[in-house]
DNA sequence: GCCCTTCTGTAACAAAAGCTACGGAAGGCC
DNA sequence: GGCCTTCCGTAGCTTTTGTTACAGAAGGGC
């Protein structure tokens, strides 16, 4: 089972590809005309296909990157091999994730995968460290990051003590819900991201069905009652 | 029962008072000559005594804070009233707590209390960013801070969802046991460390004793058996 | 000593979450 | 259709954690 689980984790190295354009992101619009030649001299492009993997934990991080289109997703594997998110880098919003280890020279600290088709802009450490010192933007950029992220952290951190996972459940229904109120995830899925397994999810979907809460037709599931969903944040615990 | 806690924490803010030197902290020293008259004529020195609030959840952010001497924890603090730690700012090392909510323009999101006595230095908001302008010093810090402090959380998030709390029990003893051993917290304390609470810290170091990992004699924990503490963590949780 | 507060010890019970073990539906592929 | 894979539904049991409710030990202040 870990061995197997090993095995798809690493995949041969992806290749570069050409795609969306660097100053899709604002960080690099922003940067000086210098700057923008030596970003455009040492930048690589990669792209994942999905549920491929990123990084590993342990990995010596070349660079930092950028998102420039899809999704990964950043998450903690036990030893006994299951997961939970610890959070997401979105394509429009920055890079950061190895950022920490490109500036501190430790190795990555958790396991990176595409959740969809993404597209990622490497720029190698040296090169970023040296845009760091001249360019305003990119400081700023990567204050900003940095500090958006401990939030979210310390977000998620506070959650797991204070919430149960049925309101944890409750609020990422409410997060991932298209406008419609449907989600497109399996349960699987939702147990990963919130570090549990397949059966419990089940269990707590049945109750929220059984309170009018949510339909689960052919497996998709169906909000039927946000304001009911919320109302499980709110109350205490107990 | 709220209500009580509410009242301790939020005292009469704290005074001003002389005592270690700025220069004590390495960014500090690294300062160019103007940048060094800059902090000077801005910074303000606070000392909180021991269990006071430093800051609480949503709070604005006026500057970036220092530690000079003593240690802040920071918490949550759940609506019910159950406490989690979730991280700690030493002395030596530097401030960084307050800094994100600094460059987001964002309240602080989580409580901060000195855990012993503690010196601050209280560098004014506009002041920090103009030295973070200038001073490649006191970038260097920052995202060095920020960096560090991601890796905890990351750490510390990644732990709650793969140990259990026994292990995270037998790891916080080994980290915070002095070299003879002994661990100077009451139950209660490491319950609020854990995000448990007071008799679910007793029950597990009663059953610690009963396997001879550790005495609790009067109260005071005295470890036996550093290895098989270190042996209960790399144990697979199942 | 006596009172008060803080801390610890313990037991019995309750709730939450996880694990095991199925069976069954849906869809892709041959 | 038949086969295979992936996902979902559900039940019952176990483990872990939390809660409630007391009682006792230690120390400080008077």
């Amino acid at each position: 089972m870990r061995a197997e689980l090993l095995d798809w984790r690493f995949p041969p190295p992806p290749k570069p590809m050409e795609s969306p354009a660097l100053e899709s992101l604002e960080v690099f619009r922003r940067l000086s005309g210098p700057g923008l030649q030596l970003l455009h001299a040492g930048v690589q492009r990669l792209h994942l296909p999905r549920h491929t993997q990123a990084l590993y934990k342990g990995q010596a991080i070349s660079g930092a990157y950028f998102v420039l289109s899809g999704r990964l997703r950043v998450f903690s594997l036990s030893p006994e091999g299951s997961e939970a998110s610890l959070y997401f880098i979105d394509p429009g919003e920055t890079c950061i994730f190895a950022l920490n280890s490109l500036f501190n020279d430790l190795s990555y600290p958790a396991w990176v995968e595409a959740e969809s088709d993404t597209t990622l802009a490497l720029v190698p450490g040296p090169l970023f460290r040296r845009l760091f010192q001249q360019e305003p933007g990119i400081q700023d950029m990567t204050v900003r990051a940095l500090s958006t992220l401990v939030f979210r952290l310390m977000r998620e951190l506070e959650d797991v003590h204070a919430y149960k996972l049925e309101q944890r459940l409750a609020n990422l229904l409410l997060l991932r819900a298209n406008t419609q109120g449907e989600i497109a995830m399996t349960q699987e899925q939702i147990a990963h991201h919130l570090g549990s397994t397949r059966e419990v999810i089940a269990r707590l979907l049945r109750g929220m069905v059984a309170a009018r809460l949510l339909q689960t037709r052919r497996g998709r599931i169906q909000l039927l009652d946000r304001n009911g969903l919320s109302r499980l944040l709110g109350q205490p615990a107990g």
